[in-house]
Order: structure tokens, then sequence, then C-alpha cells
DNA sequence: CTGAAAGCGCTTACAG
DNA sequence: CTGAAAGCGCTTACAG
């Protein structure tokens, strides 16, 4: 006997498996501790643990009686509220369903950090690949994916992104840089904007954008920033009701994404104020709806059915089974112009 | 050590596992004679061979480092598109995720039976169960699933529901009664429906009760009804155009669904018509965003993410093994009066 | 924190 | 055709 071994299906391979017994030769420790390791136990001194995570991570190591990886593609979302998440779902369905994968959801429940009942169940489902849409898996979640091959995709990551998972995003920046510029050329000089969550880095980064197109413009001041506002309807009405009350209230207003406008439209209406001709409102997404509201909303366009494809494709790509490189891809954005920005003070009709 | 075993992810089970050394006991052979049998190897003889298949296939052996089935409830829709799809979504994973179940999607492009390939590969992935959300299963697609005991409840069924699958939906005759009682009390005369695609049973079913509530409010005419429409934005410009052309055009308009309203809306907006001064409006479903809409549409609320989270249940309720009873539940639907209704010919501020 | 020992479920190679 | 023995990959319980 000799490739060959039992418990387990015996899988025609060329090269002989590599055993728990190997990774504990090549590391200089028992077998027991590698299989600690391996089950994430406690009772492993770090530095062991570190040094055997990176023998098994070379190795490629992988149990000899699982059974395969389920054709699954596992996607986490922190909420399924929103048709955000729908436009990500179909993407990664769509490139999954091409490659005879399934795609499974979760959603932490607005947790940033999904629970350990939570990893050990998907482990237990041995899924193709994971995607964490907005969320940040702990680095004992992300060491225990990696000891058993499940490659990892952070879609939209909400902060540092880790130095070894590959991402994929938007270019966030350069959307608020777009709205900036859009309503400056327009003509408008008092710029606000509702911003998001401060743990999302999107956010910032469409903020940031945002003032440097103000900057650029050469305006007298720079755009009034609403306190964190959440991404939703609500937060966006309490927000534009806070910045219309302003004494010389803004003309335009970004928001950090399209909930958030439809939310500037609401206060406006219960203020009698008239977009685009009282106040111009430029979103951030494009959801599908947005192009019916009443005005159809400006926004700025981001391709969230190709960042889930994009992801999908990140995880099922390296099918020879080479983990995915440690990348970044950044899909662009682009300003969807329509009926809800107009040139300020243009009273009358 | 006794119930744990190793080779394995060992879960807590109230029985202990059999193995291959319990039937080998049974049948009074050696565990390596039972191996051969379980993997088919030769060299055993046909009566020993026969007895001990009996044997396993009485204690349901199961190898122990076999993964299980995989604790995912599968739903197929034909289209991901609405957020419709996503009210699902979420009550079906609020009740898998209480049961430490995962949530799998498929799409099948609009087709109205999946195709064999996607049945397949879900008989692969061996689902605790599935649900079909506007979709018919064929008859040899659900013989495959019952006969690996996978059980399927329907979701708003489409057709005639199978006798014996348990099916899920809301009360849409009593929807389309309650459209078009209050459109008649509100003092409309002249109604009309954008009716939905004709193979959909739900979307009849409202019609019908529209129809009824008109009838019983003896009004001189039945409402005028459109030509089936898709159940988009544009399917509902389209037939409001064509209504809003008649001479005598209709004071009010019942659509099949929500996003159908979203389009009576653009559609009275281009002809300078005002809801609900003009024209009063009713969609079906209750969208999240049409609260937003403006002005705010009056809608026939469809608890869909009850509706997902009752066939979610009912796949998993019958946790004992039983196979879940042949039932139909029906969900309520209740009337959202808003702003899209008043009384007719209100013209004037 | 670590690993020798014992054990598990299963299979193979081989003697009868 | 059959099974005692040896072996595999892995894990647990426990002594140090």
């Amino acid at each position: 006997m000799t490739a060959e071994n039992n418990g387990a299906r015996s899988e025609a391979r060329g090269r002989r498996d590599v055993t728990v017994a190997d990774i504990a030769r090549r590391a200089g420790v028992s077998a027991p501790t590698v299989s600690k390791v391996i089950n994430g136990h406690s009772g492993v001194a770090l530095d062991t643990r570190v040094r055997i995570e990176k023998i098994i991570e070379e190795s490629g190591y992988r149990r000899i009686d699982a059974s395969p990886p389920i054709a699954i593609l596992e996607i986490v979302f922190q909420a399924l509220d929103s048709l955000w998440a729908l436009e990500i779902i179909r993407g990664v369905e769509a490139v999954a369903r091409d490659h005879g994968l399934a795609v499974a959801i979760t959603e932490t429940r607005g947790r940033l950090t999904p629970g350990n009942a939570w990893i050990e169940q998907l482990l237990q489902r041995r899924p193709t690949g994971v995607i964490a849409v907005s969320s940040e898996l702990s680095g004992r979640q992300q060491s225990q994916l990696s000891t058993r091959g499940i490659p990892l995709v952070t879609l939209d990551p909400t902060g540092e992104p880790a130095h070894d998972t590959p991402s994929v995003g938007a270019a966030n920046w350069n959307g608020g840089l777009l709205a900036g510029r859009h309503l400056t050329s327009l003509g408008h000089r008092r710029l606000a904007m509702i911003t998001g969550p401060d743990r999302y880095l999107c956010c910032r980064a469409r903020r940031d954008g945002f003032v440097a197109a103000a900057d650029a413009a050469g305006l007298p001041e720079p755009p009034v920033l609403s306190p964190a506002a959440p991404l939703y309807v609500e937060g966006g009405i309490a927000a534009a009701d806070a910045l219309l009350s302003a004494p010389t209230p803004p003309t335009a207003i970004f928001t950090a994404n399209d909930l958030q406008a439809l939310g500037v439209y609401a206060a406006a209406q219960r203020r009698g104020l008239r977009i685009p001709d009282d106040l111009s409102v430029v979103g951030f997404d494009d959801l599908p709806f947005v192009r019916w509201s009443n005005p159809p909303l400006t926004t700025i366009r981001q391709p969230l059915t190709d960042m889930g494809a994009a992801a999908a494709h990140i995880l099922i790509g390296p099918s020879t089974g080479t983990p995915p490189s440690p990348i970044r891809v950044e899909l662009p954005v682009a300003l969807v112009a329509r009926a809800s920005t107009a040139p300020p003070h243009r009273h009358g009709q």
C-alpha cells in the first residue's frame, strides 16, 4: 500500500497525500500537536502554532478522509435588508452557476465579525470558497479557513484589508470626487454630505473624494459634513433635517448611499423644498429603483453585480489548486446624471 | 472512549453510531468482510454478501467519517431581481439560522421548471430541504427528491399545486378584494387593473378578488383589465399608458405588484396627471421602499418574510424524520393605506 | 506546552 | 471464501 489510504474514499491522485505526520515531521513536533492546530484547539504555544500553520499552508494539506468540498460559494452579509445585497448575490450566483456551484447566504445580523457558531457550521459544509461582504473575519476564523484550504475574499472591505486576503471593491474615493465635481460644475457653492458610519472604509473614501472635489473647485468653504448616519432612508431623513435647518442651508447634498438620498427626498418634501429646483441631491449605488424615484435620482453607479462576479471569479479561478493571490480588485464607478440635480437657486417653474 | 470517534469531526449524538464492527458482529462475520461488501469488492460469498447488505440496510449504517447531509435549505427562484426575492430569503434565513442551517440560492433565469443540471448538482449537495419559489419542479425532479428523503415546499405556487407537496402562499384573492373595496369605498367608479402574467395563479387570484369587489359594490361597469404585463416597472408603464389613453380613462388603477405601480407613477407623471388627485394607485406586495415613493404608495401588504419563514418551518419542523404533511399555508394580507389613493376627481390643490 | 501511548474506524495484504 | 494481523490517518486523555 502506497498512496492509497483507507478510512476514506481513495481518489486517484498523482502524488502521495500529505498527512498530519508529514507536517509534524517538517515542523519538528508530534502529530497530536499538529492535530490541535488544525482543529483550533488550545494548548499550543503561539510560535509553534504559527510555524505549523505556515507549513500547513505551504503543503496544501487536506484531510485525506475528508469528503470533497461542497460545490458552494458562501456569502456572509451583515444585513440582508437592501437591494444592495441582492445585486451582489446576483453577480455571485451568475458566475457560480456557470461553474456548477450553488450560493449560500448567511446574515450576521449587524455584527461586523460573524460568530463562532457560524464558522463551525460553515466548516462542516466545506464550501468551495467564502465571500465576506462588509464583514471582517477574526484572525482565528481566517486561519480556520486557510487551514482547510477554503479561500476567502472580502467584498467592499470595511477596514484594513488583511494582508493576505484578496478583496474586491469599488472606486469609492473616485465616486466621491465625481459627485463633488458634478455639483460644483453645476455652480453649487454650499455643499453638504451625509456621511455613513465611520467604521466603513468605503464611506470615508467617498467623503474624502467629495471634499477633494470641493477643494479643487476652490470653494470658499469645505462641504458641511453631517455626523455619521445609518445607511438607510431614516438615517437620511434625520441627517437632512439637521442640515436643512442651518441658517444658510446647503444647495446640494451628497449622500453615502441611495437609501439616504431617498431620506433627503422625504425631508425636503416635508419642508416644501423642491428637488432639484431648491435642492440638488446625489446618491451612491444606483439601486435599480432609484431611476423611478420622483424625480429620478442622480447617483454614483457602483457595479455591485460585477463586484459579486469578480469575487466569485477570484474564488473559482484557481481551480488548479493554487491559492488565490493576494490582490485587490477595484471596479470603476460612474456618475449617472438624472433629474435630482440642477444649478442652484433655479427658482420658478 | 465510547461514542466518540476520530478520523472524523465528532458530533454530539444521542446514540452511538453504528460501525463496521457492529455490523460484523450482528452478521457473525469479521470486519474486513463487511468492508468488502460496503466497497463492492469481490471475494465474498453471495449469501454472506446478501445477509450483510440486509443488515447494513436495516441498521442505517453510514460511514462515521462521511459527511452528514448538508445543513442547507435550498431556495430556487425564477429571477433574483427584486426586493421581493430578498424578503423571502430573509424569512428563510432567519429560521434556518436558528436551526444551524445555511441557505442556498439558485436562479432559473426565468424558466418555470429548473433544468436537470440544477437538480443533479442539488442532489450532490444533499440539502436538508428545498423551497421552490414561483417555480414548478417536473414530476421526475419531485420524485428524485422524495426518493432521497429531501422534502420540498412550494412558495407562492404558480399553477396547480401538486397533491403531495406542501405549499405556502398569501391570500391573493382577498388582497384583490381589499384593493377593490378600498377604491370603491373612496367613491371610484371607473376602475382598472394591470394584470400579471396569466401563468401565475397568484395574479389571477388578485384579479378575481378585485373584480369581485367591484361587482359587490354594484359598479355599472366591471374594471378594465389590461393585457397581462410583466411584473416590472416597465410593464406598468406600458400598460398604464394604454389604460390612460382611453377616451374615458380610469380614475383608479390597481396593479399586480408594486413595481408595476411605480410604472403607473411614471406614466402619470409624463401625462401631467397628479397622484392621488387625478389618479389613485394601489399596488401589491409592500416592498420596503414604496413607503418612500412620492407619494407614498397605498398597497396590499404581503408578508413575504413570514412566508419564507413558514416554508422553512415546514421543511425543518419534521426533524424527527417524518415527512411534512401535504398542507397549504395561506398567510393573511392587509391593506396599507398611504397617500396614493384619494376620492376621485378631487381637482384643485 | 508538549508528546508517548492508546485508541478509533476503517482497509489492505495475506495465510489458511 | 474468510478473517487474524498489521497498518493507515487521525484524535483523545493524560503524564510530564
